[in-house]
DNA sequence: GTTTTATATAGTAATAATACTATATTTCAA
DNA sequence: TTGAAATATAGTATTATTACTATATAAAAC
């Protein structure tokens, strides 16, 4: 019986899991991806993608939590923007993964989840 | 009111949602990482990583049906494998959020679940 | 001061994911 | 043909997530 001994830290792993549960969700990658030219408000998240505003608020909230994204409030707008420049290469790293699947290089039931 | 009109199309999002997802797990990106050097039986796994071994069974079935692993069957073993390289480059890429997370770049809170 | 706008928060029902125990299935060996 | 080994599958309680409605808060406009 070998013990538990993976060369990766306990933090990685925890980290890593949670930003990709986090980004694991159709409409807060849809959200990520029109945070990417820049900062937007939750009205403008909430009509442009067509998504509840509460729904909206909730979302950001949970990619707040995660370190995703970050805020500014000006009055009663608050600005939401990417937390870092990271957050991109994850998912363009995805479109890189999405072109092999097109290519069907790579197969994966789909099972539809909104 | 503008309509949903993202540049991404609806298939990238469910396929990355679902990659994500599934990789959003810590005992997940464990296993995945276990198998980054060649394929292994359940049982190595379970008994390496130190997990129970029906929950490995869950494990990789979840990961099997977002394509994130196969297998070949040989008697009474099953030999898990990456079902391609692109899996270990998400991971590497998580590796270097790790890295900015390290060096105090990127602040995330670390809620604590397994 | 009252209304409106923008957004957050509370509460909650419905659904999904997780961890776990127990058991079934299959294959091989004695 | 019986037993053991390897793994899957069933069943389930617990917990987490999601989507949603209603409401609170706070700033700005009137």
């Amino acid at each position: 019986m070998v013990t538990n001994q993976s060369k990766i830290s306990p933090e990685f792993i925890q980290n890593a899991a949670r930003i990709l549960k986090t980004l694991g969700h159709p409409q807060r990658i849809k959200i990520v991806e029109y945070l990417e030219d820049g900062e937007k408000t939750v009205g403008q998240i909430h009509r442009n993608l067509d998504l509840i505003q509460p729904i909206v608020s909730q979302h950001l909230k949970v990619m707040l939590d995660s370190g995703i994204v970050s805020y500014r409030q000006e009055g009663t707008r608050y600005f939401y923007s990417l937390a870092n420049a990271f957050i991109i290469k994850i998912l363009s790293c995805m479109s890189d993964a999405q072109e092999m699947i097109s290519k069907g290089e790579w197969t994966l039931e789909h099972h539809e989840n909104n």
